[in-house]
DNA sequence: ACAAAAGTGTTAGAATTACACCCATGG
DNA sequence: CCATGGGTGTAATTCTAACACTTTTGT
């Protein structure tokens, strides 16, 4: 009796002011039929991330997005016997570069606060990502992960509150982001709705900077 | 040709106001003689917290210890082929309660600070055990784990001081302690070194309003 | 001309930091 | 009696949070 290890993958994007999470939908038992995230088998010519970049690879088609390694489960419970799942969350850019759509290969972006049930153990696997984006959110830069690499402020906010759940303030907002200086504006606008707003880019060296100095996101 | 599953602990604790890490000497090859984490294989018919349950409590006799999933690590140079390691780290409690000596079971505490070569690519588990120790200080109770149930202040500002790398301010830091609520001060005072200082221990339960309110420790 | 979203500063309150002296004990 | 480490409060500064109106565009 061996142990089975895989790697599952929790694919988040940020469409229409919602978090979501890819599912595919379960071709064969056990939980024939449920959504569960993305996962496979690990071999043994090949890492941990870099089973969990092929995954997210073949399903999104995504490439150069943000990966990182969350924790490992057992489950206790599962049916095909003793299974040991490491689990990474990935974001891709939303908005502009629409994620792939659902196409009929039984994927799914689905509202992360409005989760079906899930197989196996994996709702909890959710909520630990969430958990951990959240957390991250606030001394990182992971927010600008779920955005095309030109984006508007209003866009940027509206990952933060969607991401946290609630409401900012636009100025403060703002403010804090013109104090950190790690947003480049452009001499684009985009005109998608009303009065047509200003373009930035995030600028990565300016963050490194701050990291050295000791001065996080204050959100 | 299949994958190895192991678990890694890095156990932490305090002593004379340095931080100590528990290493073991390998006696078979690859890096014989050379200084490594204790670690063992799971078994498939134990989880991963239970097998790093089970090594924390052989090498160090300790019970009821804080015990948390760190990470899991590849290590591509493994010369014992492929192998996957889930790692831990625990906090077991220092000064008064002191812990297991070195006895001659290959058994060292190590000060963190000045670790020597070690085997396979365990400097980097032990590197991200301490930069989630540091972290987690800031926000959570784990200070505490390294403490005895009776300690006093001069002592939980020493396990800060040593964990963070930096002096504190004797006043701030009672002040935000006593602000937070969360020590309960006792009628014992231990008279260890000059003046006797005051005993306290820590209130768990009021812990938990604070995390509901999301008040976050302040250092 | 009006509805909708972008953009822009100031002020009050809260939290953080810096800082110096007295007290109890052991030697 | 003196050296050592325990114990205590206040003031300046910085950070955070609350708040309303003008601008540009599409309809």
């Amino acid at each position: 009796m061996s142990i089975h290890l895989g790697v599952d993958v929790v694919i988040f994007t940020v469409h229409k002011s919602a978090l979501k999470v890819l599912l595919t939908r379960r071709a064969k038992p056990p939980f024939k039929g449920r959504m569960a995230i993305p996962g496979r088998s690990i071999r043994a010519d090949e890492t941990l991330e870099r089973a969990a970049m092929r995954e997210l690879r073949e399903e999104t088609g995504a490439r150069h997005v943000y990966l990182e390694q969350l924790y490992s489960f057992d489950d206790p419970h599962d049916k095909r016997g003793r299974t040991v799942t490491v689990a990474y969350y990935a974001l891709v850019p939303g908005n502009g570069a629409a994620p792939s759509p659902s196409n009929g290969s039984g994927l799914e972006w689905r509202r992360a606060d409005r989760l079906p049930p899930l197989a196996f153990d994996q709702r909890q696997i959710v909520d630990y990502a969430l958990e951990r984006l959240r957390n991250k959110l606030e001394y990182t830069t992971v927010g600008f992960q779920l955005l095309p690499r030109k984006f508007t402020l209003p866009e940027l906010q509206a990952v933060y509150e969607t991401i946290l759940g609630k409401k900012l303030d636009k100025r403060n907002f703002r403010k804090k982001m013109d104090l950190l200086g790690i947003l480049k504006p452009l001499r684009e606008y985009r005109r998608t709705g009303r009065k047509p707003a200003r373009l930035y880019s995030f600028v990565p060296k300016k963050f490194e900077k701050l990291k050295d100095k000791g001065i996080l996101f204050p959100f």
